[in-house]
DNA sequence: ATGAAAGCGCTAACAG
DNA sequence: CTGTTAGCGCTTTCAT
C-alpha cells in the first residue's frame, strides 16, 4: 500500500507538498500539483483517514443519530443525508438510538467520544439533560432534524401550520364535521409532534367558527392498523359521523380510508381523507396530503452542518417547506338531506 | 480532553500498561487493572480511535454498502447490522451504492481505501467486475447479504424453495389455476432472485403435475402499485382468471389483494394470495407469506464477520431459513359449479 | 507483569 | 512556493 512518502517521491517533491497538493490547504505551484496528481493515481494513493485524522484532528465523518432506521421517514432523511455527504467527500457513521439506557450511555459516552466524527445530525431523537449535555461537551458542530433539541439549531417543518392547512382544505370543501386522528398519549411523548398538529387542527377550526367536537379526535400510534381502527370507530358512530377525516400522519391516513372501505363507504363522495408526509404509498390510495420532504431535509442538514465545520457560519435552527398535494381523498361533502 | 498519559498518571502505571489493560490485549495484573479502569473513569478517558486506529491498523468500525436505504428490506438488514456492531463496540459507517458511476467509482477508490474500515458487509448490492476485484483487493473480511458476489461469502434465502413453499401451500389447498407476479425483466437484473422464484413456482406446478400456463404469469416491479396493475390484468381476463395468486413480495400481493378487492372479489373466498417477505404490513393485511428475517439477517453477517476478524474462522456462505405464516388470505378454491 | 521507546502515516509550523 | 521536522495519541516490540 503506498505511502506519502512513496508519491513524494515519485511526483519528486516532499511529504509536505504532497499533503498540500492532495489536501487543497497551502500553495502549491501548478506544475508541483500536477506532477503530485499524477503520482497519486498511479500509485492508487489515498490518504489514510487514521493517520490524517490524527494529525489534523479532522476525520471527514459525520456521525448521524436516529431512533429508528426502519421508517420511511427516518430512511429518507436518512438517505438525504448519505447522498449529500458523500456528494462532499464525507462518511456516515449510524448510530441508532434504541430505548435500552445501557446502549445508549454506551453511544455518549464511548462512540461519540472516540474522535470519530467531526460533527453529529441528530434526527428527531429525544435526549435527556445528561445526553444534551453529553452532545454539546463534544464541541463540534451539531444540527438536529425534526425534532427540536434545548440548544440545538434544528430544521423542522411547522407541524402546525401543517395540520392547520390539511384541516383548512377539508373546511374550505364545505365540511364542518372534520375528525381527526392524531398521537395518542404514548406517542406524545415524542417531541411534541402530535400535540402541535392536534393544535393547528383545533386553529383551523376555530378560525371557521366550528366548534371543537372531542368526539372526533382520537389517537393512534402513526401505524396504518392503528388508523384503521380507530377510524372504524369514528366511523361507526351512528350519530356523530364525520365526513371528513385529518390524519396526522398518510399511514394512518390510508388506515382510514381502508377502514372507509371496509364500511362500504364510497370515497371521496362519503368520506374525505388528508395525511401528513407524502409517503411513498400515498399517490397509489389517491391520498391527499402535506407533503413534506425528509430527503431534502437531510440535505439541507448537512449543507448546514458543511458551514459551520468550515466556519463560514454557525449552524441556524430553520423552518423546512410544506405543500399541499390534492389527489383523490378529498372533495366536497355530501348533500344534506 | 484527558490522554492515556493522565490516566497512566493517574493510576501510578506506564502508558503501555493502560494501553493493555484498557484493550485487553497482554497481561495485566488485577490490582493494575482495576487501577487503570478507575483512572480512566474518574478522567472520563476514552481511546482516541484516530490514533489507535494509526498505531495498531485495527478502527472498530465496518463499512456497509447497500443499494438503497429507504426500503423495509434493506433498511431492516441495517437495523439488524447496526444493532449487533453496536453491542461489540464496532462502529457502522454507511455507503449507499447508486447507480451513478461516479459515485460508485469514488467508494470503491477512496471511500473504502481511506483505511477506516477493519470490513465490509455487502447488501444486495451488485457489483461490477472491477468492483469486485476493487474490494477484494482492500484484503479485509467481507460478507454479503442477499446477493451472490463472486468470491464473497454470502447469506442468502433459498428463493426457489421460498416460492416452491408458497406456491405448493396453494396447490395443497386445491387450486388449479395458480397465477404468478414476479419481477419484470428490468429488475431481473438484480440478482436473479426474480428468476428463482420464478423456477420454485414452476417446480412447484411441476411436481403437483399442473402444465405452466404463461397467461398466469405477469412481471412488476416490486411495488404495491405494480402489483395491483397486473394482478387486475391476471384478474380482468374472463377466461383464464387464476383462483390463487403468488407474489414474489409482499407489497406486490397487497396490490392484488388490493386490485381484487376492487374488482369486487371476496377474499379468500374468490381469490387466494400469498406473498413472500412478512413485511410490515403483511399482519394487516392477512397476508399469508413467506417470511424472511431481515433483521436477524444483519445480525448473523455481523456475528460471521467478527468471527473472520478475530480470525476465528474464514466467513462461509450459508443458507438463511424461511418459514410459511398462514393468515387469512389462503383458502381452498371456490367450488366450481 | 511492566516500562521505555520506536513507530503508525500524516499535517502544520517554521524556516527558507 | 517548498522542504524539514516535530508532533498527533496510541500500540507494540523488546527488555527487564
Amino acid at each position: 500500500m503506498a505511502g506519502i512518502k512513496d508519491v513524494a517521491r515519485a511526483a519528486g517533491v516532499s511529504v509536505a507538498t504532497v499533503s498540500r497538493a492532495l489536501s487543497g490547504r497551502g500553495n502549491v505551484s501548478p506544475s508541483a500539483l500536477a506532477a503530485v496528481q499524477q503520482a497519486a493515481h498511479d500509485l492508487g494513493y489515498v490518504v489514510s483517514s487514521t493517520a490524517s485524522g490524527l494529525a489534523s484532528g479532522r476525520t471527514r465523518n459525520i456521525g448521524v443519530l436516529v431512533p429508528v432506521i426502519n421508517h420511511w421517514f427516518y430512511a429518507s432523511v436518512l438517505e438525504g443525508i448519505c447522498t449529500a455527504l458523500m456528494r462532499e467527500g464525507y462518511d456516515t457513521t449510524l448510530y441508532q438510538l434504541t430505548k435500552d439506557p445501557a446502549q445508549r450511555h454506551q453511544i455518549f459516552s464511548d462512540f461519540l467520544q472516540r474522535q470519530r466524527v467531526d460533527a453529529v445530525i441528530a434526527v428527531n431523537v429525544e435526549l435527556s439533560e445528561t445526553e444534551v449535555v453529553a452532545l454539546h461537551a463534544l464541541d463540534k458542530p451539531l444540527v438536529g432534524v425534526g425534532g427540536p433539541l434545548p440548544g440545538v439549531p434544528t430544521l423542522q417543518v411547522d407541524d402546525e401550520a401543517v395540520s392547520a392547512l390539511g384541516t383548512a382544505h377539508l373546511l374550505s370543501l364545505g365540511h364542518t364535521r372534520v375528525g381527526y386522528i392524531g398521537g395518542s398519549s404514548e406517542t406524545d411523548v415524542d417531541f411534541r409532534v402530535p400535540s402541535h398538529r392536534r393544535i393547528g387542527y383545533e386553529r383551523a377550526l376555530a378560525e371557521a367558527g366550528i366548534d371543537l367536537d372531542e368526539a372526533l379526535c382520537v389517537g393512534a400510534d402513526f401505524t396504518m392498523a392503528q388508523g384503521y381502527t380507530v377510524a372504524k370507530q369514528l366511523l361507526g358512530n351512528p350519530d356523530a359521523r364525520p365526513t371528513a377525516i385529518f390524519a396526522a400522519s398518510d399511514e394512518m391516513a390510508i388506515g382510514a380510508i381502508l377502514a372507509a372501505r371496509d364500511l362500504g363507504m364510497q370515497l371521496p363522495r362519503e368520506l374525505s381523507v388528508v395525511g401528513v408526509d407524502d409517503h411513498e404509498l400515498a399517490e397509489f390510495f389517491g391520498l391527499t396530503t402535506i407533503r413534506q420532504l425528509p430527503h431534502e431535509q437531510g440535505e439541507l442538514a448537512v449543507a448546514m452542518l458543511l458551514r459551520a465545520i468550515r466556519k463560514e457560519e454557525p449552524a441556524r435552527a430553520h423552518t423546512l417547506g410544506h405543500e399541499l398535494i390534492v389527489r383523490n381523498s378529498t372533495s366536497r361533502p355530501p348533500a344534506d338531506h
